[in-house]
DNA sequence: AAGCTGACTTGCCTTTGCGCAAGTCAGCAT
DNA sequence: ATGCTGACTTGCGCAAAGGCAAGTCAGCTT
């Protein structure tokens, strides 16, 4: 099988889904937005509480967050109360769930404080914690990056 | 077992790793430097051209990135020229690779053009495509974010 | 009708990231 | 000694992100 990166310059970057990927959730607080959703938090005042950002930060991502499809803004309307608007994961959201927990991971393990990691995902069926691996669609698990690059049908190939 | 997001707001996320994470590769250039280092660049020059931001922009990145130990700075000489500096991923680089894996599994499912991917990663050993998934340290492959989230050592309890 | 409250918006200012163009610098080749 | 080249640095200027303070607005409660 044929590896890309031994001829790195024969192929283009621009479509690059890392790149794409981050053009949607590259910023700082969009990720922190999604991990605060993927705990379950759907309340704009919770969002700015929980994340720590300032109202006009929040309204301007949340905003950019739905365009992007990544939550959907809904009514819903509580007993004697008024009606409100929550923002709830869609199924792009929710499939960042494997890039927040590798992130998670790393921060544990490169950039946590002394005291150690503030939470663990652990698996609700055995209790143990949860990890992002790579495994490949034969089901090995990838020892140490032992991958190839190999092209895709979108590849842009040059020279 | 306990799940912290039944009461949300009974511990804060000051000390969050996901955070911290991105506080160091949280940028989209950071992480496009970390693509190419994971491909084998290694060199400014290539750098610069394969992801495609500027000279001076560039030379901040990596300087920063060095300082966080994401890449380490290396003289080489090749026969009849003067030295240079390379630029090799550290241990804590490298393990970054699920975080970028992860970001290209879901570029490619949701951000691609109409074309596809341009690349895949596969496994060496059999050519199947590789992914970032989730697994517990029971070896159990979490079903569609079947996790609790449970207190690390580090955890800021309030109230 | 007046008040309250959650969810924003507006205005202003600072920081950070990045592009472009030009300059610098080291040290091998000539 | 001069030139060349890879690897930067310097000096602009722009645009996006985010903080703070204050204003708005809808609609349920009283």
């Amino acid at each position: 099988m044929e590896d890309l990166r031994d001829d790195r310059d024969s192929w283009s970057s621009e479509n690059c889904s890392v790149a794409r990927a981050m053009d949607i959730v590259g910023s700082r607080s969009t990720v922190l937005i999604m991990r605060e959703a993927l705990l379950g938090t759907r309340r704009f005042d919770d969002f700015v509480r929980r994340v720590g950002v300032g109202e006009p930060a929040m309204a301007a991502r949340l905003k950019d967050m739905v365009a992007a499809d990544l939550l959907e803004r809904i009514p819903y309307r509580e007993p004697g109360q008024r009606t409100r608007h929550e923002y709830q994961l869609t199924r792009k959201g929710r499939e960042l769930l494997p890039v927040i927990t590798a992130l998670r991971n790393w921060g544990d393990t490169w950039a946590a404080d002394d005291a150690g990691p503030s939470v663990v995902a652990t698996h609700h069926d055995c209790g143990q914690p949860v990890r992002a691996v790579l495994r490949c669609a034969a089901g090995h698990e990838i020892e140490d990056g032992d991958i190839d690059i190999a092209a895709g049908p979108g590849l842009i190939r040059r020279g």
